[in-house]
DNA sequence: TATACAAGCTCTAGTAACTAGAGGTTCAAG
DNA sequence: CTTGAACCTCTAGTTACTAGAGCTTGTATA
């Protein structure tokens, strides 16, 4: 199977010009070109596309999934570093959510003693100027 | 009371070339200057820059701080606008929220299934490769 | 008052992860 | 053989800053 670049992305859902992106800042190693100069890619190189976008989904950096690939494609390394990347990965989206909830609440104090004080002013701005 | 731009930077804790910044995209006014050509602020503009800084501390984008500056300045706007801007933006952090907890329970999950397996290869790439 | 040096100035470029557009070429169907 | 969708490269824009070069000003101390 051969696929060109606009085959390639409705098969991974990836952007035509991402596609072209991630060979440039090399995620993607070079794909063969037609005689016409055209980008034409392999299963492989599909399936390797399908790995990066997963990883993104769940939030993986492309530097993150730079190491990835390199746990898949080289021999020599510890049968958990991957592992390391992704719990590494798991503490940070964990703290992101304590940051996000703590927000989440200052938000809705700021909001509710708006909608308490029952004046034609809007607290909002006001808390906004108050020095935390 | 006057501030060169590294007093102010102390005092909002906000570095010298984010006001710098601030100021060329129109968030704060162009500053006076002093003979030498140096910045000098006043009183209200360090409060502005408390407003800008807390505003940004609570997740607000330079684009809605805009908008809230502008809701301070004109007197010509529904009392409680400033409030809708707050209230969206409780919208989207309480969504980003949902999204990192699923994001946490696909990583456990990943993370968990390898654990359990005992064997020596890694399962985190494996379920990686698997498209979603 | 001379001097040293911290702090200021402008301008350019870099960060992450793409996206958009211009202007031109190739492929494939009819 | 023609048409038009899909492809090509290259440049620049997005967000919110940050870093550095090379130069000037302000101020504390001798």
């Amino acid at each position: 199977m051969v696929y060109s670049i606009g085959q390639l992305s409705k098969e991974t859902h990836c952007k035509v010009p991402t596609i072209r992106y991630y060979e440039d800042i090399g995620l993607l190693e070079k794909a063969q070109r037609s005689a016409g100069n055209q980008r034409r890619y392999t299963s492989q190189q599909c399936q390797r596309l399908h790995f990066i976008r997963h990883s993104r989904a769940l939030g993986f950096s492309l530097d993150e999934i730079k190491q990835l690939i390199h746990l898949q494609d080289c021999k020599h390394h510890d049968a958990h570093q991957a592992h390391d990347v992704a719990q590494h990965h798991l503490v940070e989206v964990r703290n992101k959510i304590e940051q996000l909830k703590q927000l989440e609440q200052q938000l809705l104090t700021m909001i509710d003693n708006c909608d308490v004080d029952g004046s034609d002013d809007c607290l909002v701005l006001k808390s906004l100027n108050e020095v935390s």
